[in-house]
RNA sequence: GCGCCCGUAGCUCAGCUGGAUAGAGCAGCGGACUUCUAAUCCGCAGGUCGCAGGUUCGAAUCCUGCCGGGCGUGCCA
């Protein structure tokens, strides 16, 4: 039961007749945010009252008599506050009510599906199979795995698919390492580890000669420029006047800045050379290899050519890393309900090239094929001046096979911010194509930060691998669990139950952080943080279920037997309604959720059902309560508040744990 | 240069489509364990919502300008 949808269709009937265009006012009907005012408001009669040029309180006046909710609110409210504001207070007797409905609903603790159920594609995770998933793959791999676990709850038709990057430079570059520099026996011995190696080898070849050739060289030249461009500005600033002068001293400032950038990057460009120059065989390996960029690229693609050889090794490698990548993900409760790569779409762009061009929308520009999209400057290449395609060609080659094989009402595109142009122009482009009907969606989020503000990467300026973070995180739960365990008189848990108790809250603790921030703000990563207990956090939430579940095994509580009593759930001291209300609310917390795609609102309901929980549970005990009576309701509160902490945090794709 | 995003307590962050006195956690101060997990809870203190205008019954939220920061910007993904 959402109360919103309820409560706005009670003012629909009642706003109907008063007003041409009542929809609009309906979503001012919103949850209160002071208990004072009442549970939920009503803000509608102000700008109704500058529609319709009466007092807003006349307004709210003739809304409050037509209005219906005898069943549902108490007297004498609805109130009416303040300019016109509309209070409404729940009735004690009606909460009861629908928890006791939420109680009764084994699955799905009264939560409706989808009144129109619609078809969702959502795209997410997709890393780079050949190198190891790294922290910039958590946002998106938990953020989708989120929206789709709750959008399969609501009812609607949810196709995962990790559009993995198989087909790229990056398998050019393992070709050639296990071409010239593989070690057969490591190679049989962990084939992943060892194409990590020769990935990461070759890539670090082809960036010192990068770095040397054009890199550095360009660098120089622009911090010289940079120099030349900063004198006349200081020589300048002499004769100015007030105005002009700040400007000058701005531009100064500005320019002092990106120099000072400029500077780090040369500093790091150098060090990156100095690597191999100062490792003996690296450096005889980068000497014996001075064009291996452009071999690696040769590797690419002869393999897209279909080159037997590569292409034997394509799929030699592909198993392997697919089942490396797989292991990551069961570790992370992840699954996918299709993993359709790029290589999947690679017999497909010569013809999305080719339709382009015979509609009209493509056209040849600089030798390349582009795509000009209105109001924007620059255009979208679909191919490449040498032939190849690029991700924008396999993107809408995927946009046309989604469509013609799961027409979705909606695709989601969970991909960081700073594909945000790449994903406008692409939507653009589809629409151009024909696919006008579909929502394209590109759910952006933020980068990961370290505790410098700066992007998360190792010291050596490498991306921080996923699997050390995992491993990082559940040790770290693995300490608290045990320091805790210890201080008890006698500790409960056994050295199993310690270390699965440590992968939930590490992996949880990984996985709540991302998911309790906004999606579209950056956010810093620290282990500190998202293992406190104190705060919205995962530890927090299994913390809290886990209390729950002390209660019931304390007192030997069948709570399968409490819930099929049959007793209504009475609203009786202020902090168990309190809970109540909150209870009750999830259902149009998980509409919020939905309707930006953010899934902070729903760690941000669990946080706050949690608080409510806390105040209730040091001012209502269960076991002592005054009668049987009241034990049995304060049972199944906290019955129902363990089954939303559970459902919420499965929906984040998080464990509960009974002890802890 | 142009485009997009951001600026909220000392720190890390919430803040719905514009709603009433802007909220959490950490850090600080003060309290609460013979009683369901104190891994907790309660209280106090802490704010010019970057600045300046504007829109209106009402602005952290919308518009304009400025200041500060991030990202992107024709053949990588």
């Amino acid at each position: 039961m959402n109360i919103l949808h309820l409560l706005r269709q009670r003012f629909a009937a009642a706003l109907d007749g008063l007003i041409d265009q009542p929809q609009s006012y309906l979503d001012l009907v919103l949850p209160s945010q002071d208990p004072r005012f009442g549970d939920y408001q009503a803000n509608c009669a102000m700008p109704m009252a500058k529609e319709l040029k009466k007092s807003p309180r006349e307004i709210a006046a003739a809304i409050v008599h037509r209005l219906d909710v005898a069943d549902l609110c108490d007297p004498p409210q609805p109130e009416i506050a303040g300019p016109g504001f509309i209070n409404l207070r729940l009735k004690d007797g009606w909460l009861s009510n629908q928890l006791m409905k939420m109680s009764h609903d084994r699955d799905r603790l009264g939560i409706a599906s989808a009144d129109s159920p619609k078809t969702y594609v959502i795209d997410y995770s997709s890393p780079n199979v050949a190198k190891p998933m790294h922290v910039g793959h958590i946002r998106s791999t938990v953020i989708g795995d989120a929206l789709y676990r709750i959008l399969r709850f609501l009812g609607h038709r949810t196709i995962s698919d990790n559009h993995l990057g198989d087909w790229g430079t990056q398998f050019g570059t393992i070709i050639f390492g296990y071409k010239h520099f593989l070690d057969v026996e490591a190679y049989r011995e962990a084939p992943v580890e060892e194409l990590c190696r020769l990935y990461k080898l070759v890539h670090q070849l082809v960036e010192y000669h990068d770095a040397k050739k054009t890199g550095l060289p360009e660098l120089e030249a622009r911090i010289a420029e940079q120099r030349r461009e900063m004198e006349p500005l200081a020589s300048a600033l002499d004769g100015l006047e007030k105005p002009e002068r700040k400007k000058t001293q701005k531009k100064m400032r500005q320019a002092e800045a990106r120099l000072a950038e400029l500077e780090e990057d040369l500093a790091a460009i150098q060090d990156r050379i100095a690597g191999v120059e100062n490792h003996p065989t690296l450096r005889a390996l980068a000497e014996s290899y001075p064009d291996i960029g452009q071999q690696v690229l040769d590797e690419t693609a002869a393999l897209h050519a279909g080159d037997k050889f590569n292409t034997s090794l394509w799929n030699e490698f592909l198993p392997p890393c697919l089942e490396a990548i797989d292991g990551i993900y069961q570790r992370l409760g992840v699954s996918f309900n299709h993993t359709l790569g790029e290589s999947f779409y690679h017999d497909r762009l010569a013809s999305v090239v080719e339709d382009l061009k015979a509609r009209g929308l493509a056209t040849e520009s600089e030798g390349a094929t582009c795509v000009f999209l209105d109001g924007m400057d620059a255009p979208m290449i679909v191919q490449k001046k040498d032939g190849a395609f690029l991700y924008a060609t396999t993107d809408l080659a995927t946009i046309a096979y989604r469509v013609e094989t799961f027409q979705p009402d909606v695709i989601l595109y969970v991909v960081d911010h700073r594909q945000s142009l790449h994903f406008e122009q692409l939507f653009a482009a589809a629409r151009k194509w024909g696919h006008e009907s579909i929502g394209l969606v590109h759910v952006r989020f933020g980068t990961v930060l370290g505790e410098d503000g700066k992007p998360y990467k190792t010291r050596s300026g490498d991306a921080v691998e996923l699997e050390g973070l995992l491993d990082r995180a559940t040790e770290r739960a693995y300490q608290i669990v045990c320091e805790n365990d210890a201080t008890r008189q006698i500790p409960i848990l056994s050295e199993s139950e310690r270390r699965r108790i440590a992968e939930q809250i590490g992996i949880g603790a990984i996985k709540y952080a991302d998911l309790s921030h906004n999606r579209e703000s950056d956010y810093i990563f620290s282990y500190d943080k998202m293992l406190a207990m104190n705060g919205n956090t995962a530890a927090y939430m299994q913390y809290c279920y886990a209390r729950v579940n002390g209660i019931f095994s304390k007192g030997d509580v069948d709570i399968d037997a409490s819930r099929s009593r049959g007793d209504a759930i009475q609203i009786g001291h202020p902090a168990e309604r309190a809970l109540g209300l909150e209870l009750v609310r999830f259902a149009e917390t998980l509409d919020r959720v939905v309707a930006d795609y953010r899934p902070n609102h729903l760690t941000a309901y669990l946080f706050s059902l949690a608080g409510r929980f806390a105040e209730f549970y040091e001012a209502c005990p269960v076991h002592n309560a005054p009668d049987d009576a009241t034990r049995h309701n304060r049972l199944l509160l906290c019955d129902l508040v363990a089954r939303t902490i559970q459902l919420g945090l499965g929906f984040l794709g998080i464990d509960v744990v009974e002890r802890m």
